[in-house]
DNA sequence: ATTGTATGCGAGCTATCGCTCGCGTCACAG
DNA sequence: CTGTGACGCGAGCGATAGCTCGCATACAAT
């Protein structure tokens, strides 16, 4: 921010202009979120808009961290409650939470993560990965699990997938409903991390 | 194409601007990636460039097109050749093909993944995608499984899953060397598929 | 050789876009 | 009421980048 907006008709403003800025990204997509667009869609002048905003990057930041975060904390927070319960209650209650942030508004998901490019969303993707990540390979390291076999790594894995299968799924709509879906990630989860040896194949 | 060089002169000018294209974009990133420095790069005139590129866009099209084409044919074939092996030895095959296919020039796959906006790949990718979901469903469909489960969804789940875990093992160096990640890959599949009834969370 | 065509050049046109700056307006303090 | 700073405006600057066009050169066919 360039400068604090002190009065409550300039903080109106602020706001307006986000509200647009997400407005135009939504509806006409990121090439078209250029700061003469946003401005005239908040119904202002470019000027004014510099006047809180020291560039464009940071009008768009203000919006994909706003989003982002939510998604973060809703996530976190389903999972931070569900410790201490069983891996597949864990392990679907997440997955829940994550498919109902995402979907929160999927129109902005779409555009993030299909127009911009990945390095503007990566730092924050990372830090939510990771702090997902702690939580559960403390989980993982407290169970009986194989010698073998790193908790750190089973942990990335989990996280991985799963942040992909929802995200994918919220924004390609497959051939899946919500709770097949959370049933074939569950399956996925709890049959990963009871695998004996490798080299055991199951019952194939 | 604008123009079909005929010449082996203008022959050669086009794979210079491809490769060069290429360098540019590596060496210095998607912003650099304009068309005069791409010609100068190349050691040729904007000019020409547009004798053979309609646009920008081709240029950086022919570039990601071959880049990707590679990949996923080294994929496809790898699983090709093992339908009909045990479900683990399918999996490590596929999936270390892909690490290889992805490994053989990180940089641009870099660039590619991070700078560029992620439409640019995207229906390669479901190409891709559907390629191995097909003949992994096939697979899925010929062993006695859980009648109460989509092979089809099975399917979308595991080559979800492999795409995202080799893709991002592949760009971020994590803590798990490859032979560790091809371990965990094939657990996760095999758990996956070998998992009864939901409800019943294995040897917990 | 000559002629038609393919090739290649590079200065520069055009359009866009991020951003600024000088000026008018409004709100609040004294 | 009045003055001072916050607020807001919008024409337009400066830079960039995609792309073109008229011309010179190299090649190939006759």
């Amino acid at each position: 921010m360039r400068k604090v907006p002190r009065q409550e008709r300039s903080r109106r403003m602020v706001e307006r202009i986000v509200t647009a800025g997400r407005e135009v990204l939504v509806g006409s997509g990121y090439d078209a979120f250029s700061t003469n667009r946003v401005a005239a869609a908040a119904g202002i002048s470019p000027g004014s808009l510099y006047q809180y905003f020291p560039d464009k990057a940071a009008v768009l930041d203000v919006i994909v961290d706003r989003y982002w975060d939510e998604v973060a904390d809703r996530v976190a927070a389903a999972l931070a409650d569900r410790v201490g319960e069983t891996g597949p209650a864990m392990v679907r209650a997440t997955a829940a939470a994550a498919l109902a942030a995402l979907e929160t508004d999927r129109a902005l998901l779409r555009v993030i993560h299909e127009d911009l490019p990945p390095r503007r969303l990566a730092a924050q993707r990372r830090a939510l990965e990771q702090r997902v990540r702690q939580l559960l390979t403390a989980v993982l390291t407290a169970r009986p699990g194989d010698p073998g076999r790193s908790p750190d790594v089973q942990a990335w894995v989990i996280v991985l997938a799963i942040e992909n299968l929802t995200l994918r799924w919220v924004l390609d709509e497959p051939g899946a409903d919500r709770a097949q879906l959370l049933d074939e990630i569950v399956h996925l989860v709890t049959g990963y991390v009871s695998t004996a040896q490798l080299g055991d194949p199951g019952p194939d």
